[in-house]
DNA sequence: TGTACATCAGTGAACGCGCGTTCACTGATGTAC
DNA sequence: TGTACATCAGTGAACGCGCGTTCACTGATGTAC
């Protein structure tokens, strides 16, 4: 069935991407370990020489969803020098993930993942974590060069940027696609901005032509 | 084992309820014939009486969820006149709502459930149209009455109301417990506002106080 | 009021499927002499 | 350069568990006469 033997590193590697694969366009509930040594070309059974169980596998998956959520936030970045540029950057650039794969709200927010290991539990809650600090700090950065209103809390403007796609993402796969994420996205986005961006008397105007 | 025979429709009912609690507590995951059956003091077997799957089961449990959700936006109407009264309403109880179990993240913004028969995804669609349909709405009506900006989409702005929690509550839940829903909630309501409501000074200076 | 009968909720044993996991094996690859 | 050997990725059969579902049954309840 194999058509090689591929060194470990690299079988591990893709056999964590087709996993990645099989969740965002399935769902976790569809993946087995089956159905990875498939998309590999492999036998069940030859997973096993690189994990030592499916939740070992999972393990490998969330890394690699991290790294990919971390490359977000970094591309953003460079993108970028301010902050609410930024930010837009990962709004953009996580509105774009979701239509390509349901990978995260199917791993983060699904409650899913988290009612197994609580290891896995533990691991799902340092990759949120990590996101939302990233994006607090980015709200923090707005906040010291006068973007984004000072008063305001970073955790939960973290939360609401967060919360400003989840849902859509959501709503988008229940409809099949009979949604227009991208529009969605676009006027999120005027919203948050009215509910976080400083005030000044051309934004204001700004907010108001929808 | 069971303590006495009971009239069908209180058995289906008594089912639902048990199965709609041991997902608000446990996870679609973990909800099993035999689960529920230990409940509601019966055999496995005897649930066949009254459903004939566990799907048609799951079925009324959705029933169940939208009769809540309905009845939580129709006693904030009661409860006030104005547009944005009510939708704190609906958003309070909806926060409480999560506070006592996992249900709707659960059954609605679980990618778990959608991977199910199609029917039953059909069926979380309709749910979840009908509670943002109710909620925009509301919306309109806020607009209407000048309490709510005009340019806004209500659509928009329903989704967006959604997302004010749902991430939270789902963080709330990967931490256990170690994370303020309430205050975030008052936070995270203090946002909408300033995002949606329709400029007034008062408002407007409010607004800036945290 | 009492007896015979129909109805139907509840029981318990058994089945079968999916799926994660184990294990003895095979054979290709790379190394030592 | 060629041969013997060790390593280890990949194989295939088999196991076992969880769980949804079926089915022939039992016995309590309610009705007809």
């Amino acid at each position: 069935m194999a058509e090689e033997k591929l060194d470990s590193q690299l079988r591990r590697e893709q056999i964590a991407e087709a996993a990645l694969g099989i969740v965002a366009s399935e769902g976790l509930r569809r993946l087995s370990v089956a159905g990875v040594a498939r998309r590999v070309g492999l036998v069940p059974s030859g997973i096993y020489r690189h994990f030592k169980s499916k939740e070992a596998m999972l393990q490998a998956v969330l890394d690699l969803l991290a790294k990919r959520l971390e490359a977000n936030v970094q591309a953003a970045c460079e993108e970028s020098p301010d902050a609410l540029g930024r930010l837009k950057g990962v709004y953009l650039r996580h509105v774009r993930f979701i239509r390509e794969g349901r990978a995260i709200p199917r791993l983060i927010f699904s409650d899913d993942v988290h009612s197994g290991h609580p290891e896995r539990r533990r691991r799902v809650l340092r990759i949120l974590e990590g996101y939302l600090g990233q994006i607090a700090r980015l709200v923090r950065q707005g906040q010291e060069e006068g973007q984004i209103r000072a008063g305001l809390n970073p955790q939960t403007v973290a939360l609401a940027f967060v919360g400003m796609i989840v849902p859509a993402a959501i709503y988008w796969h229940l409809t099949e696609g009979g949604f227009d994420v991208t529009q969605h996205a676009a006027r999120a986005w005027q919203l948050f901005l009215t509910a976080v961006a400083a005030e000044k008397p051309d934004s204001c105007s700004a907010q108001c032509e929808r």
